[in-house]
DNA sequence: GCGAAATAGTTTAAGATTAAAAGAACTCGT
DNA sequence: ACGAGTTCTTTTAATCTTAAACTATTTCGC
């Protein structure tokens, strides 16, 4: 009996961190820990993955990710755009990309200020590798939820989703059009 | 007709990512990726806004936050493992805090290798406003949902937390003793 | 055409982050 | 006590990140 509980203490994540406030809004603080954390702990174990067989990072698989898609290229300030991050650190990114010569950039004839940035050959090739592999780690990760407990999740995160967009986007009540899939 | 689809086909997030694999795990990339999205949606927003009002950032409120649970103070070892960061990421962290005056660092009497850190109290003072806005401000963002939906959503993230431990740590098929409140 | 305003990217300064190596202090067996 | 091994923390080198300032270029009003 006695040792059930002695052994490990253990698994004192973020989410211990609760209880900021007194009483007010607990349950979403609670709730808004749990995302975190999940997130965070999915993320940490996927750019170990990553550093340990591919060598590198989270932040240009993300980039590698989003060429894939776009073969015409994509120029650097849309790239900031779709990846949610900051225009100088693309720029920082792109660089080391194409000193591992697995993207090129182009200066536009049309514009000389833009840059278009696509996958080399060799990108092609790394990051159908890296694509695979990633993809398996994350069904692993998920894999005791049933595809309904999934779908299930995802449609919740799908209104939590709009409740931050109400909460931060002011403007535009039609129809939102959520370029989702 | 025509404009419902054209006027803004904005929206486009990290989400437009998916599709990396051709058809493999195509349900799991979308949940992580929307778990991911709005994870980062929220935290960017609570970022944005502890730098406007506070002047200060995210990982030095969660530390303040550790803090605030022991007010007889935690060693930094322990508080790394909390905020699941590393060693040298809290070494930085406090140094910058304790500069700010909003917490200390004490060498331990019986280890002089251990330090043990708290806030001041001025770093409670200051903690405690902090909180009230920070737990309103995620209060807001999660106020489209109902009691009931935050509570649903919060144990499916507990299903796939588990999911998740179950993934990456192969040890302890023990009761997890999972302390979670 | 001209100059103002807008746009695309880069640079800069500061901070956050990690893994790996190093330093310092403690524990323990003998 | 002695030294091996462990533990607590810092340091180091590299990357990632942002906001703000800056450069270069384009666009636009007139």
């Amino acid at each position: 009996m006695s040792f059930t509980r002695a052994v490990l203490p253990e698994h004192i994540d973020a989410e211990f961190k609760v209880g900021e406030s007194p009483q007010h809004h607990r349950g979403e603080l609670r709730l808004w820990l749990r995302l975190l954390t999940v997130a965070n702990l999915i993320e940490a174990e996927i750019r170990k993955r990553l550093r340990e067989r591919f060598g590198t990072t989270l932040p240009r698989f993300d980039l590698m990710a989003q060429l894939e898609r776009a073969p015409e290229g994509i120029f650097l300030g849309e790239l900031s755009r779709r990846m949610m991050v900051s225009n100088g650190n693309v720029t920082g990114l792109v660089e080391r990309l194409v000193q591992e010569g697995l993207i090129e950039r182009q200066v536009s004839e049309r514009d000389r200020r833009a840059a278009l940035v696509r996958l080399t050959d060799h990108g092609h090739t790394v990051f159908a590798e890296m694509a695979r592999a990633h993809s398996d780690w994350v069904a692993e990760l998920l894999s005791q939820l049933t595809a309904e407990e999934q779908k299930a999740l995802w449609s919740k995160l799908g209104d939590l989703k709009l409740s931050v967009h109400a909460a931060t986007q002011p403007r535009a009540e039609a129809g939102t059009t959520e370029e989702d899939r």
